[in-house]
DNA sequence: TGCCTTACTTAGCTTATCGAAACAATCAGG
DNA sequence: CCTGATTGTTTCGATAAGCTAAGTAAGGCA
């Protein structure tokens, strides 16, 4: 296969994995300096994105089961995060909305991680930024992942956009 | 910083977002057809790839305790994927090694997804594959992951974060 | 020898996750 | 309107992964 460089895929696959374990990483540092576990974590920020969503929104979005949402909202309830309101047009859903002290923690979660990308990626010439962009979204295709309306949040919503301007 | 186009970190996160995503969902599907867990599967290509590691070794390679190693060795001895040896120089040390076995379901160890982004990744022109390469290799670095041998193996549990929710 | 350190295991707990079953509300016919 | 099917959510029971703290065993050293 005309392959000059065949070093480069397994650089390549290297650096991806870096990425991910820097992700993984993380994710528990934050989710700890948090108070919250990073799955927690991810659905406030899932909450806190979208308008309230009920138990199955959460499930796709987050690619688990309603089961483990229903667990992991039954904990953030118990901490007083979130609360469960009975839908007023299909009483057999769920809303699920953060409470003050839960807007309070998805504001104070520190997004070091996310931050340092975020300025380093701002310090990047624009063409720069541009070919990152363009490389990632290659990647991503590569790896064949349908569609999937992602959020510009990093890992598995152990970042978010900051929104102190970067 | 003069951004003219501010919508680019966005797209950047997102793409980043849908390749943890990616990684993290397929590492389910693998470990699932390989009959063994993310995780298990995360120290059986450990094992496979440096040389009969201590659990120390697997730890810090994993970024978990050791603690959480020996839990996991202990179920792939119970499967007999692997087998625990004394070491002969410092019999404090144990290294883990891979039986018949192990070795069979780590060839086996469907790795789809990972093929099918080699195969994409061979496709590309040559300087195609160099502008990646080097795309995510500054990635990595805006996210400041230091020194880390990481292997050229997708997927890892980390998403586990993922667990599954992932 | 005696003590500190290192390597690993054990024990007990929490969280995340699933599948299957239970419940509850809605909707579609007749 | 009843009835049955569908949809949304929770409950239940299990398994896996992870931690910390405490225990055991071996090595190093003075």
């Amino acid at each position: 296969m005309t392959q000059k460089h065949p070093d480069r895929v397994d650089e390549s696959l290297i650096a991806l994995r870096r990425i991910l374990r820097a992700t993984e990483l993380y994710a528990r540092d934050l989710a700890q300096a948090a108070g919250v576990t990073p799955a927690q974590l991810r659905v406030l920020q899932i909450v806190g994105e979208k308008k309230d969503p009920t138990a199955k929104t959460l499930a796709t979005q987050m690619g688990v089961s309603q089961a483990t949402v229903t667990a992991l909202v039954d904990k953030l309830v118990a901490r007083g995060l979130v609360t469960r309101l009975t839908s007023s047009q299909d009483r057999r859903q769920t809303n699920i909305t953060l409470t003050h002290e839960g807007e309070a923690v998805l504001e104070e979660a520190p997004d070091a991680l996310q931050q340092r990308y975020v300025r380093a990626f701002a310090d990047l010439a624009d063409w720069e930024q541009a070919q990152l962009v363009s490389s990632l979204e290659r990647v991503a295709a590569m790896l064949n992942v349908d569609s999937l309306d992602a959020a510009p949040v990093l890992a598995t919503g152990e970042l978010r956009t900051s929104k102190k301007g970067y």
